[in-house]
DNA sequence: GTCTATAGTCTGATAGAC
DNA sequence: GTCTATCAGACTATAGAC
């Protein structure tokens, strides 16, 4: 098995854990350099600023997770699908001290420049999208409160999610996220 | 009127303007002492640390919030107090490029001390009881889905807030902040 | 590609005059 | 209380040898 991973995969993996715990602001090239075990000017040479590792940062996580979640079984109810969803969310945040990457970014995001914006945006619409046709289909299925707007009621969960990300770790209690499920579960 | 603010009154206020911008790393007290219009050992006269600060800041910003809270009318049906409660949070959010202080260092918690997690938390606990009171109330007049745990309904509800406050000014669309509402309200 | 060396800037924080 | 002056350390980033 050659899972041997090239300097620049180790750097974008340990950037990645590291803003999920601290945040952009948080987390230095000294840190990675530590981290990698190569000096700080090789990660200059990998990506010359720190915006340039971001921007690729989430480029990388946005695929990953997009990955994990089409292995989400199309033949499951709109519930089931929501309910392996929201495990999903809960299970990247590693050890209880990690939010989701692009939720911490959206924290930092007035520090960062316009195209790490974009790229952010970009991994909330995917997962919007990918919620508001489970809403779709629950409310013809009838596994989930029928809405007017399966949109709008993606938007509301994935945000819900988020916020109960960041309490979690906040309380150090893991059950916040679960509750979020629940309470648009026996809705409507 | 004597609306003159004290220099320590000043740099709170201040301090939690750039928090909510741009979060705790994300300022220093050279910002600061631009913005009040002294210098940086002048601000360490009044808060030794910056970790003194935070605290400072985000008791001041609870008791603030807290206070606007409790200026809702007590007649209104839980229906309308959670109304209320939604449009106040949205108000918070100043020109649309800042958040609410304390879901901003729920983020940077992992950068921060014990007491500044310690007073975090007392935020989050605060509104979390005054909602699962509305909810519960909405339970009992019907203007509110009846929950088995008003408790919590309320910590989805303020983590669906909190996470709207992020896409909000992410997307710069100000419209995510009602639709959590309007979620929570067409419900169950 | 990885290194040493270093530039240049910003950081939080302190000492001591006034 | 506010200042000047300064510290020691961190930061991102670059030049150039190997």
């Amino acid at each position: 098995m050659e899972t041997t991973k090239t300097v620049r995969e180790q750097i974008i993996d340990h950037a990645i854990t590291l803003m999920m715990l601290r945040g952009y602001n948080g987390f230095s090239y000294r840190d990675l350099s530590e981290l990698v075990g190569v000096k700080t000017s090789s990660i200059h040479y990998y990506f010359p600023s720190k915006d340039d590792l971001v921007l690729e940062a989430v480029h990388a996580y946005t695929q990953e997770v997009q990955g994990a979640v089409q292995t989400i079984d199309a033949a499951l109810p709109a519930e089931g699908k929501l309910a392996k969803f929201a495990k999903m969310f809960g299970r990247t945040l590693g050890e209880g001290d990690q939010i989701c990457l692009c939720g911490m970014l959206a924290a930092d995001i007035e520090t960062l420049p316009e195209p790490v914006r974009l790229a952010v945006q970009g991994f909330f619409k995917a997962n919007e999208n990918w919620l508001a046709e489970v809403f779709a289909e629950g409310g013809r299925d009838g596994t989930l409160p029928t809405s007017a707007k399966p949109e709008q009621a993606a938007r509301a969960f994935f945000a819900a999610l988020q916020g109960a990300g960041l309490t979690s770790r906040l309380f150090r209690a893991k059950g916040r996220l679960e509750e979020v499920e629940a309470s648009f579960k026996l809705s409507k």
